[in-house]
DNA sequence: TATGAATGAGCGTTCATTCAT
DNA sequence: GATGAATGAACGCTCATTCAT
């Protein structure tokens, strides 16, 4: 009924623009990324681009803001709060693995952002807001005395560092994530939060 | 004990064009830093840069595979070999984290060219050779009982991995790895791999 | 009525870049006509020169190609079929000759190409195919008896060599071809070819 | 006896120079013959060009007026000036026709050079006094009614003009020149300087 | 809105030439 | 004389961005 053509084009456009984007340059890099290969590749003129984004820059970090919310999404996905934390944690660990593998792209792109000098406190303050929810959950863990009182950032270096760090290893085959070394990898994680056993 | 100084000048040249190659990259990305400026600030004329390296691209690549070399040697420095193994990787460890927030400009740029689709075939097996002791130390280890019988990769993840988690998290400021911080974060990489008490 | 603007306006760069090369390399050489030198004299930007012809050589290998088959379709302008064979030939002599001098940017232009390492298989066929009239006429005129049976580039060293350098003397002014000479000359060529009268 | 040694040397870089600058040019042309080739290929340092050229520019100059020097004397090689003129103009024909076959860079170096912007009056000129002597051979040959009343820049075109598009032919391998196209092409250039039989 | 031709600053690189040794 | 490292202007070319349509 309603008749959002211009609406729905608008943002099918965009949304061309931002996969081709990402698809290019993870493969080729920010450099070697020219916005008109950009265009060719998500079929707009090169001139369409700059009515969604202000520059190329402002292109990137929008991807980059993007990618890393449907990263942090995917991560709670089927998500049970009545479950046990160890049950839970696995189940978040193994959401972000697999985003990663699934969409190695995305995982390319946002490691290739997060190592480059494009950072500003801007982003920055876009991605923390991406956390806070992690950070309330963390505490309360913290305070139920499941988790280890550590700090949060120790908390994402044992969780999500390592999570990419394997992520990477299996895509580029140095080590393959059979189901054993999941257990053991994510097993890692949970014993570092949570010191089971450890003083 | 007269001077080579025409060697000397060779080699100062090729020196001061690294050097500053990785200030600019580590501060402003490979995009964002033309060859004009390695020239202006390295003291050489732009033509200087071509006579100690084929193009950008080599001058990129050769400064990657002499800073991770000077990254994997600072990590055995001063290491005593009769040392017990435990107090052995805490010497390593610190060794790696500290050379990293003393030469931050070099983890930068080692970790932006990590994530970068620079990595070729050849530059991997030129790295790779600086990991055969590693290796082979490692699975000394193995044998004799002290670490868990573990892939090399998964080795490498749960300490470098985790090291560079740290560390750039003490440069950002998001953690201050003081005195109990680092004994924690290394205690972290040392159950990993000998797994203490859990199975 | 109206306008075909855009396409106008895309025919018109190329032909005022193809005519500054031309003016400019007949006049400079090929070395010594920088691509910045050609913009500037068709009144285009630097980038533009490159929506129309792939790099440096593909544009003066096209001018080339443009240039011979110009030569080649003057030669035969107001051509009667219905002429005796030695009118006729003697009315492609003329063509040839005046357009060598009235186009001599045109000229200086294609010997300086046909001098010079350019010459590439690809164009050498391109050319060839302008000739491919050339030679059945020529075919023709032989087996009637008017030619003597020589090799076609017998012929055309009669022919168009002679004429090229019967032009650049003219044009240099170390022999003014007036009526007389033309006369002379080109019954050079015709001789040449009939042998009227010797064996 | 003598110990010439650094004329010598000097002497015999100067030729390494200029025959490496030959064989450069003739394959590559003008552009795209670099000093710092030549040198290399001339066994010197490129500093040590420029103690015997003033520029590039002087360096092409000087080999084009050797080589058109040598050119021309190797037409008169073993002329008997006994010997009736016909016989005499064949040998000078076939002495300019081999030198050119057998020294095709030289030839082609020449060629290029001709039809490029390079020359100047001062080449003019020095290459003028060459042909003073072919010039009064030539006006005593037209006294004595063995040569045709025609301009001398026309008895030039009838003969150095013919042989060099004949060479060329047979170098690309157009036109083979066995004896009986020798003896046709140079029935043609006697043919049109005398005009036995014809007008 | 969308286009894509056009722009021109700026890139990576070359190369004729210089000059300290 | 001879060297060749060093220079830096200038080259061919790219590409982020604009704007007339």
């Amino acid at each position: 009924m309603e008749e959002p053509e211009s609406k729905q084009t608008k943002t099918d456009k965009r949304k061309a623009i931002l996969e081709s984007t990402l698809q290019l340059i993870s493969e080729r890099g920010f450099h070697d990324t020219p916005m008109s290969l950009v265009a060719k590749e998500s079929g707009v003129a090169a001139g369409t681009i700059y009515r969604y984004f202000d520059n190329k820059e402002a292109l990137i970090n929008e991807l980059f803001i993007e990618l890393k919310g449907a990263l942090l999404q995917a991560a709670v996905v089927d998500i049970d709060e009545q479950d046990k934390p160890r049950k839970m944690l696995e189940k978040i660990w193994r959401n972000i693995f697999n985003y990663c593998i699934q969409n190695l792209e995305a995982m390319r792109f946002i490691e290739q952002f997060h190592n480059s000098p494009f950072q500003t406190p801007e982003i920055q303050t876009a991605v923390d807001k991406y956390y806070e929810p992690w950070i309330i959950q963390f505490e309360t863990f913290v305070h139920k005395g499941i988790f280890r009182d550590i700090p949060f950032e120790m908390y994402t270096a044992f969780t999500y560092d390592l999570i990419i760090a394997f992520a990477k290893r299996h895509l580029n085959g140095t080590l393959i994530m059979d189901e054993q070394n999941m257990k053991l990898a994510f097993n890692a994680s949970w014993d570092l939060i949570t010191a089971e056993g450890n003083k």
